[in-house]
DNA sequence: CCCGCTGGGAGAAGGC
DNA sequence: AGCCTTCTCCCAGCGG
């Protein structure tokens, strides 16, 4: 079930993925708010992101919470909320001002009970720390996706833009990589950036 | 005092 | 039916 992943196109009853994007309305509105950020940059990964998700919602099961907040990062419209630090080794921040709002869309997307709280969502966040999905980050606010999560959540991933060798991985060796990964990313940015180069 | 961070622990909700 | 996962909710406490 799992190396199908990377051959599905669209879920059935969808003619492509631009058909899925209108038919997610929630989703669409978005990026017309965008003042005109370099489309071919913003625009395009924020559309493929979305497509990504659309995917991993029609076949997989319930949004999970780093698959939101991924999601955000690409929408405009959330970037007084939570922002990249980093993008390419995925460090993002929470905005102090408006995590709250952030949260509270989560918990409404969720259609939980009770309102969502920045406190409770970073409990969650926490126990990602204990699998690796997220780790925290020793700046305020400061998380970071592991880099399995992110090539998964990577629109080249969903779309097959990049070479899939990445699926003939063994899940323990994935997971061995991603905390290898992790803790080395971490000792960087916990010790001041890329400096670290020295062995023995 | 405020703000953010931490982990324990019960329990809800959906999936298998 | 029962177990597992993934949060959800509340809490007491810590530290800058």
């Amino acid at each position: 079930q799992q190396h199908s992943d990377r051959e599905m196109q669209c879920p059935p009853g969808y003619k492509n993925c631009l058909t899925m994007i209108n038919h997610h309305h929630h989703l669409r509105a978005s990026p017309s708010y965008c003042p005109a950020p370099s489309v071919e940059e913003q625009g395009y990964n924020w559309r493929n992101v979305i497509v990504s998700e659309i995917i991993a919602n029609n076949s997989r099961k319930k949004l999970r919470l780093f698959e939101y907040l991924h999601e955000s990062l690409y929408d405009p419209a959330m970037a007084n909320c939570i922002q990249w630090v980093d993008k390419p080794n995925g460090v993002f921040q929470f905005v102090s001002k408006n995590k709250e709002k952030l949260a509270e869309l989560w918990g409404e997307r969720k259609g939980n009970r009770k309102i969502m709280t920045y406190q409770k969502m970073a409990r969650a966040l926490r126990n990602y720390g204990r699998t690796g999905e997220i780790v925290k980050i020793r700046r305020k606010l400061t998380y970071q996706f592991s880099a399995v999560v992110l090539k998964r959540l990577s629109p080249s991933y969903f779309l097959g833009k990049e070479p899939i060798y990445h699926s003939y991985i063994q899940p323990s060796q994935e997971y061995q990589c991603a905390e290898d990964w992790t803790s080395y990313n971490n000792y960087m940015y916990n010790n001041g950036y890329a400096l670290q180069h020295t062995h023995s």
